[in-house]
RNA sequence: GCGGGGGUGCCCGAGUCAGGUCAAAGGGGACAGGCUUAGGACCUGUUGACAUAGGUCUACCAGGGUUCGAACCCCUGCCCCCGCACCA
């Protein structure tokens, strides 16, 4: 690793030189950001990895030569933190562990976590430490966050614009409610019913003396087959005024209901005993259905009314089947002959399934009655089959044919027209409980601002934007596209939390996914606010900055801060790339894209975007509140922050999941420490290193040499290819690790060439690799290549120095292969050692003859594995006087010549000769080679081909 | 359900778009050897099976197909992961 106190020097050389502080120049400009964080907690590896890769990208481009801006933010809008603050103001255990133990937040400090603001402001400036201390080159002058008035000035005009270009509605909308606390609750303000959607049912209203008994239910579809109703006899049922209407539901429905509908009231108690037996009237088929009694129907679920379906809903079925057989309950209501008479009816077609289906999925799912847990399964296991699969009988009148998910939208917009239906919202899972411990309902606000993602106009924009976009991934553009098209309008106010007030009703905050669209294009300006009065921020000043539009005499700020400032913003917009993580595809980097599609011309849309994977710690999951996190100031202490960087980027490209092993780690730690004593070895051999003037590649006459600087120069254009795509794993597979191979057996092969030529070459070979290295390990690990670079006499900062231009010529094909020939060989000479179990005093090596290469010209120019016409070919050329031999030699080639990488003539017997001590040494043995078989007792010279010299052992 | 992505050797993972240089990179682990007082670190080798001359056989979820040739292309089946909203 890189001693800490190394990588805090740099830090600060950096910082005093202001190296990554970026303003307009000539120069051409890269602009790079990543989705802010929110700083409720500690930063953790996975954090680290998120902002590494823009790091490594920006200090690769800074390199290339490119003016780069990579800023940073704190995004600090949203609920979560009022919730912690509240926990901690009322010494909520768990919260307390969490923050004291996980986050390691000081006792002293904790006790100032009662305000919201607190914590952000402390763990935005532990997020700036900790960032400081990973080595990224943020320009940090444009620092802010998204409560800073300035920034609130922005987000107003932005969102007048959006209301000026008519993107922003008013209407209705269901939210998580907590009645006690008398507002809306997120997911961290939950006891209990984390992540518990909001679903919408149909009510179906069952006529009955003028009044309505109201069913709450998902298949409406399934009313052609209702056989009767069911009422719990244990609940409580209560008649409720309904829009001028007479409901009768349960009590606890109405709790619900009353958030739901206006203007309701509760009228009477009901009697349900006396309901049992009594008929209601079918509202889509007229028909008369019978109540009865049943045990499993909830209260507190929907509306605590049940329409029955035996023929498709298992429950209903064996509710049924059991009420059949309950005498004493049929007696008690009068109602024997009734139930008895009641047969399930079938109306949807279904492959594989008979008339009754729900009678099948219980015999399936072996549900004993109907409080047998295996009933859900059984449930929803049909649901979605018919939802899928099921076809309307011709029980259904004008629906028969349609696939029931047709049917059933049709069905409920047919209710809902004729007012025999209504809808309600009800939770996916139960309970949901506040952290006030009061049960939870969905209520609706009906002066809710959307955002019309809807909107035809607005989405045909957006994906004129993300045409011109790079998707990194390429595989997510897909994604994208189904997202932009699928967004529903987007509920974008809000009534707690931190934000902005939304500019013309001030009573909404606005809602913080969408207050954080379009900033990228206030990093431009934000490190001019500082001088400027957040009150001087009118829409006549952003008009004229953002858009280009005519200064007007409304703007307050003078006349050539104004030009600057706007300058700047055209001189960094568009922005080149966003970083975001892939769960941010469907809402943050698609909502990025529509309000620059809708506020900027086309010439400023955003020109690209990476998406991250996810971070594991020892393959599970990571998760802040289970406590399974590394955090990073701890990676960074025990490992230094080159390590944690060089881990973070070379385990997995940034797209995939990245798995924190610290078995791994600690490798990569080893690695590191390699890179850095091969600066010893360099020194060793050559003497004393000055990098200066070593930029590029000596002249060489061995062949090694010439090999290894072929290695180089491939390793640095595989590299660079790379990283332009964001592959910092590919890049530092081939520019770290496998270039570590290659050095591995250069070092290897060189053993022994000690003589003053041979050393002397050597040593401007290696310290010209050095000098390459160093600037290609720069953007991954840049302290330890400041602290080499500078000790070992390059100049200027690393950091600076230009990226390592590759040399095409220097990348010989013929080189690498001459190389590979001989390593085949010691590998072959060692592998028939060990077959036959012989220890050789000598070893002759015979090349192949002039004729046989001729057969492989031929066999490559034929291009196919064609034995007839590489046969006929070479007899045609008589390439040699023996044809039995040809065709012996042909049919070997026809075999061959696609698993040879045949790049053309070889002078082996050369290639070989120079390579002689090397070989004797790996055979131990004295190896000798012909180019004429002179001394082969065996015959084994025959065997010679191309690329795979004959070998005889003695 | 809708949408997206996958199944490769003990584990992680490259390779698949552009079929042959693939018994399949790299890392981790394991084993053996060197070094060392010892451990760690470091270096070398092995890590599908068989083999007394560099070879042969079996292999990339399963089953078919195309091709001189398939981990890679096509079809079928099985299995796994992620997102689905008002939340950062």
């Amino acid at each position: 690793m890189t001693d800490i106190k190394v990588e805090e020097k740099w830090q600060k050389k950096w910082q005093e030189a202001d190296l990554f502080e970026s303003d307009p120049n000539d120069k051409k400009k890269i602009f790079i950001t990543v989705a802010f964080p929110y700083p409720s907690g500690a930063m953790h590896v996975g954090h680290g990895r998120t902002y590494t890769v823009p790091d490594v990208y920006a200090r690769f481009k800074r390199m290339q030569g490119y003016n780069v801006l990579f800023p940073m933010a704190w995004h600090v809008t949203g609920a979560p933190v009022l919730g912690i603050a509240k926990r901690i103001e009322r010494q909520d255990p768990w919260t307390l562990d969490i923050y004291k133990n996980v986050h390691k937040v000081p006792e002293e400090e904790l006790k100032k976590f009662v305000e919201p603001e607190y914590i952000v402001k402390y763990f935005s400036e532990e997020y700036h430490d900790v960032m400081t201390r990973m080595g990224y080159s943020i320009d940090w002058r444009r620092e802010f966050k998204t409560i800073d008035p300035h920034y609130q000035k922005f987000v107003g005009w932005q969102f007048r614009k959006l209301k000026e270009k008519g993107l922003v509605r008013i209407g209705e909308h269901p939210v998580k409610y907590c009645p006690e606390c008398g507002n809306p609750v997120g997911d961290h303000d939950l006891l209990e019913g984390e992540g518990v959607g909001i679903n919408e049912l149909t009510l179906v209203k069952f006529e009955i003396d003028g009044e309505y008994l109201v069913a709450a239910t998902f298949r409406p579809e399934t009313l052609f087959a209702a056989t009767n109703l069911w009422l719990n006899p244990e609940a409580d049922y209560i008649r409720v005024e309904v829009d001028g209407e007479h409901w009768i539901i349960s009590r606890e429905a109405y709790n619900n209901i009353k958030n739901q509908k206006k203007d309701t009231s509760i009228l009477s108690d009901v009697d349900a005993p006396s309901m049992i037996g009594k008929y209601v009237k079918n509202p889509l088929t007229g028909e008369k259905h019978i109540i009865l009694p049943a045990s499993f129907v909830d209260p507190e679920y929907a509306t605590g009314v049940v329409y029955s379906v035996p023929g498709h809903a298992p429950a209903d079925y064996i509710a049924l089947a059991d009420l059949k057989k309950d005498v004493k309950t049929l007696e008690k209501y009068g109602i024997v002959k009734e139930v008895q008479a009641i047969q399930p009816i079938g109306m949807i077609h279904l492959k594989g399934f008979g008339e009754v289906p729900a009678q099948e999925m219980i015999e399936k799912f072996k549900v004993k009655n109907q409080n047998d847990p295996n009933l859900k399964e059984a449930t929803n296991e049909i649901y979605k089959l018919e939802h899928a699969k099921g076809v309307m009988s011709n029980k259904t009148g004008k629906y028969e044919g349609l696939p029931v998910s047709d049917a059933r939208d049709r069905v409920i917009v047919l209710l809902k027209e004729e007012k025999r239906g209504d809808v309600m919202y009800e939770f996916s899972e139960r309970p949901v409980i506040c952290r006030c411990g009061t049960k939870c309902v969905v209520k609706i606000l009906d002066d809710q601002w959307f955002l019309k993602y809807s909107s035809e106009d607005w989405t045909e924009k957006t994906y004129k934007c993300l045409e011109g976009m790079n998707i990194v991934p390429g595989e997510v553009r897909a994604n994208f596209q189904y997202y932009i098209g699928w967004l529903q309008d987007w509920a974008c106010s809000r009534r707690i939390g931190l934000g902005t007030d939304l500019p013309w009703d001030k009573k909404w905050i606005i809602e913080p996914l969408s207050d954080s669209t379009i900033y990228m294009a206030y990093y431009t300006i934000a490190k001019y606010m500082k001088d400027i009065d957040p009150e001087d921020l009118n829409d006549a000043f952003f008009n004229t900055v953002l858009l280009g539009a005519e200064p007007t005499s409304d703007i307050k700020i003078d006349k050539e801060t104004v030009e600057k400032i706007k300058d700047e913003f055209n001189y960094w917009y568009p922005l080149n790339w966003r970083l975001s993580a892939k769960d941010l595809v469907g809402n943050h980097l698609s909502f990025h894209m529509f309000h620059h599609a809708a506020i900027f011309p086309q010439n400023k849309w955003p020109r690209g975007i990476v998406v991250f994977g996810m971070g594991l710690l020892e393959g599970n999951k990571m998760s802040s509140s289970k406590g399974n996190i590394v955090m990073l100031e701890d990676a960074i202490k025990t490992y230094g922050s080159d390590v944690v960087r060089l881990f973070l980027m070379s385990s997995a490209e940034p797209w995939q999941d990245f798995d924190w092993r610290e078995k791994e780690v600690r490798g990569i730690s080893k690695r590191l420490n390699w890179f850095i004593e091969f600066a010893d070895r360099v020194e060793e051999i050559n003497g004393k290193v000055e990098l200066k003037g070593h930029e590029t590649a000596p002249e060489v006459s061995k062949p090694v040499n010439a090999w290894i600087l072929s290695q180089l120069n491939m390793r640095m254009r595989d590299a660079t290819k790379a990283l332009e795509g964001f592959q910092t794993r590919k890049a530092l597979q081939e520019s770290l690790f496998l270039f570590k191979k290659d050095i591995d057996h250069y070092f290897h092969r060189i053993e022994g060439m000690d003589d003053e030529i041979s050393r002397k070459e050597i040593g401007k070979v290696l310290v010209h690799i050095l000098n390459v290295w160093i600037r290609l390990m720069s953007p991954f690990v840049p302290h330890a290549a400041e602290e080499l670079w500078s000790t070992h006499g390059g100049e200027g900062f690393a950091s600076e120095a230009s990226w390592p231009q590759y040399d095409s010529d220097l990348i010989d094909e013929k080189v690498q292969k001459s190389e590979e020939i001989v390593q085949e060989l010691a590998n072959d000479i060692n592998e028939i050692k060990n077959i036959i179990g012989v220890k050789p005093s000598k070893v002759h090596i015979y090349v192949a003859p002039e004729w046989k290469w001729k057969v492989f010209d031929i066999a490559k120019e034929v291009g196919k594995p064609d034995m007839g016409r590489i046969m006929g070919q070479a007899v045609k050329q008589n390439v040699h006087d023996n044809k039995k031999e040809i065709a012996g030699f042909a049919k070997k080639v026809t075999r061959e010549i696609t698993r040879v990488n045949y790049v053309g003539r070889i002078d082996e017997y050369s290639v070989i000769k120079e390579s002689l001590d090397y070989l004797s040494k790996e055979a131990g043995a004295e190896v000798l080679v012909y180019d004429e078989p002179t001394y082969d007792p065996e015959g084994k010279s025959q065997n010679a081909s191309p690329y795979k010299p004959a070998i005889y052992m003695e």
